[in-house]
DNA sequence: CGCGCAAACCGCCATG
DNA sequence: TACATGGCGGTTTGCG
């Protein structure tokens, strides 16, 4: 795996209304990706219909066309700010095309909402971001819509919730092509503009991996499930019949990272989600991610995300008609 | 902000 | 000999 000579072609196609954010992610993340050997192995590929596109604050252009898409190994579909509004069915088309001639498919954000318009969604599971999963599954009934899910991987075909998440799916592709270490390093090199509020500040890396070891596979679910608990390295140790020196070891081979470090990322990814989907607040959620104090809490989510946890429970949400709690 | 204790990290090495 | 394990302990990091 770590030998892939011929270039992959990631395309990230736009459209009037794109949400540029998500598209920005793709680009930006694959295009960041470096192999042990400092090789780049994507190349990333803008294309779009018509030109220039618009999204709701400016105008782009693209520098290719759709017909491009059908030679890309992989074909990124990032958000459209208005879900109501029919997809371009020239878009719709060439989308059939590239997944007929073998590309994956993977959407950010609303995106999910183009794939299930061109039908690549129908009988699959699927998610979207939280505030709209109601409407995908009303909408289409032939896709089984899971609202509790960060993406759902298919195969060739993937779905990812916000923002936050379509991170995490472009590092699941990247995982899939080279492995824990290339993208727990992408990870770590991506330094993501959250212009909003912040200045530049590492981005987490972090999701369910790929791993193959069993009762590796089984721990990490488990620590998912005692997020509030006590985590500590030796409790790991136990929960594995492992010493904590070999634990630590398997850690960084499998995932790049140490354990400490692994845990406090599910901790703040998990308080990103009850930012983003509940009313719960900051003490509240501190305690349910299993921080032992709210300030502790803040600490840590600002020296992570570069934001504190209100300003980035108030940056958000996406624009639609639906209500908020 | 900073102090002090405790935990985590990780190179090194003995052992099976 | 090649390799995985896990204990040791110096240093770093993190939490209250």
């Amino acid at each position: 795996m770590p030998h892939t000579k011929n270039i992959h072609t990631v395309a990230v196609v736009i459209f009037d209304g794109v949400v540029t954010a998500d598209a920005s992610i793709a680009c930006e993340t694959f295009s960041r990706v470096k192999l042990a050997c400092g090789f780049s192995p994507y190349t990333v590929k803008v294309c779009s219909a018509n030109t220039p596109i618009n999204t709701d604050f400016f105008s782009i252009k693209a520098p290719h066309s759709l017909s491009e898409i059908a030679s890309a190994q992989t074909v990124i579909v990032p958000g459209p700010s208005e879900v109501n509004k029919e997809p371009d069915p020239e878009l719709l088309k060439h989308l059939n095309k590239a997944r007929e001639s073998g590309a994956r498919i993977a959407s950010i954000c609303t995106g999910a909402f183009i794939l299930a318009a061109s039908g690549l969604l129908n009988g699959l599971k699927a998610t979207t971001h939280w505030s709209v999963t109601d409407t995908l599954a009303r909408r289409y009934p032939q896709i089984e819509v899971d609202p509790n899910v960060l993406y759902v991987d298919n195969g060739d075909i993937f779905t990812s919730a916000g923002a936050m998440a379509g991170i995490d799916l472009c590092l699941h592709l990247i995982r899939k092509d080279h492995g824990a270490k290339v993208a727990a390093d992408t990870a770590r090199m991506s330094v993501m503009a959250m212009e909003r509020v912040g200045g530049q500040r590492q981005f987490i890396k972090h999701e369910m991996p790929n791993t193959e070891n069993i009762t590796f596979r089984s721990l990490l679910e488990w620590i998912e499930k005692n997020l509030h608990n006590n985590l500590s390295i030796k409790c790991l140790a136990e929960q594995v019949n492992m010493s904590t020196r070999t634990l630590h070891r398997r850690f960084l081979e499998q995932l790049g990272i140490p354990p400490a470090t692994w845990v406090l990322q599910r901790r703040i990814r998990y308080s990103q989600y009850l930012l983003e989907s509940s009313h719960f607040n900051i003490d509240q959620i501190a305690a349910d991610a299993g921080f032992g104090s709210s300030a502790n809490f803040r600490d840590q989510f600002r020296r992570i995300t570069g934001v504190s946890p209100s300003s980035y429970r108030r940056s958000f949400g996406i624009k639609d008609s639906q209500k908020h709690y």
